[in-house]
DNA sequence: GAACCAGCCTAACCCCATTAGGCAAGCGCT
DNA sequence: AGCGCTTGCCTAATGGGGTTAGGCTGGTTC
């Protein structure tokens, strides 16, 4: 019998791509056992529980997503960095939506501090410099322009912007358009 | 044997009770079968299956933010107005977490046009006649609006606020007055 | 080559979802 | 009142997913 070289790594890889085929609710670790035609208790020595394979896909997808964004931020300022940072964040989103669901779930404190989440908070935090505005009015800021991130991605993948001839793209333009004003004129 | 007295909706208020209680994504046809000391399959008479349910419960706290929000609203115009509706929105989702998670689910457009989302576009238009905006901006205003919030308040609780001196409330004050300048001084 | 160990397996158990089919309580009707 | 029908809940059975205990085996180590 040749093995079939599992390591949590492979499997969490596996995982993920698994949820953006077919959504991160249906990972599943007999689909995963499946797709490895290996028998689901073989991926206990790997993998703590199914639980656990969740919390690798996020970390994975935290640190991807980490990735991307330092990417296109590197050599911007201003609202040019805005931008890039928006739009990696919102493609990474539209290209991986199961890892994206992966991201939502709620991590324990010690798990997040570890993760790339303190990456993304320095990364948003670089965008600001841009735009001279001193605590605590960053940090406010940081979360406003995250939530909208989140919240306009999030909004746009559970359909809520559908049914209306405005496109979505175009809604996103003009609220970058936005948020760059308003970071700008940051009421004191 | 006296009968429970089951009916679709006491059902569904017991399952968004139970959402609030133990998670949404804990919600299962068999912890509604034993809260009311029933067998399982008892439950199918009334429900056509557990995505059914899922979806009513969705629909049961679609109305009732779309009611809170209302009253909150009534009388009400400008910042005012914006800031009632916000918080309605936050307080609800804070109250009723599982209520808030089954909201997310997507909701096919049939189902989504017969639920009171579209009261939610509408009473947020509204917000937005104290701020003389017209189309296409206006639509880009309520996405951008409803993204902030709803975005916001997801952050909130998958924790991404924690660990930082700051306030989630105190971000969120200013977030709100954020929006409201914006809204005033909506860039051309 | 004996001991070990990593990697995968079988067996078994539990919870949950769902369907088919039954029985009985209470209703409406004559 | 008594008849039947509908409604509401039941038993039984199937199948999927999660998880643990314990076993076999092939390659590694000394």
């Amino acid at each position: 019998m040749t093995r079939a070289g599992l390591t949590a790594e492979r499997l969490t890889l596996a995982a993920a791509e698994l949820a953006d085929e077919v959504g991160f609710e249906n990972v599943t670790v007999s689909a995963l056992a499946r797709h490895f035609r290996v028998r689901d208790a073989s991926l206990y020595s790997h993998i703590r529980n199914a639980q656990d394979l969740r919390i690798r896909v996020a970390l994975l997808a935290l640190a991807e997503l980490a990735d991307r964004v330092a990417a296109a931020l590197a050599g911007r300022a201003g609202k040019d960095a805005l931008v890039a940072f928006a739009n990696a964040y919102r493609d990474y989103a539209k290209r991986h939506p199961g890892r994206y669901a992966a991201m939502q779930q709620e991590l324990d404190p010690e798990t997040a501090a570890a993760s790339a989440g303190p990456r993304h908070a320095e990364m948003t935090r670089a965008i600001l410099r841009g735009y001279q505005l001193s605590e605590p009015d960053q940090t406010d800021a940081v979360r406003m322009m995250h939530s909208t991130f989140h919240g306009f991605v999030s909004l746009e993948r559970t359909g809520g912007f559908r049914h209306h001839p405005r496109t979505a793209d175009a809604s996103w333009s003009r609220t970058l358009d936005a948020l760059d004003t308003l970071l700008r004129t940051w009421p004191r």
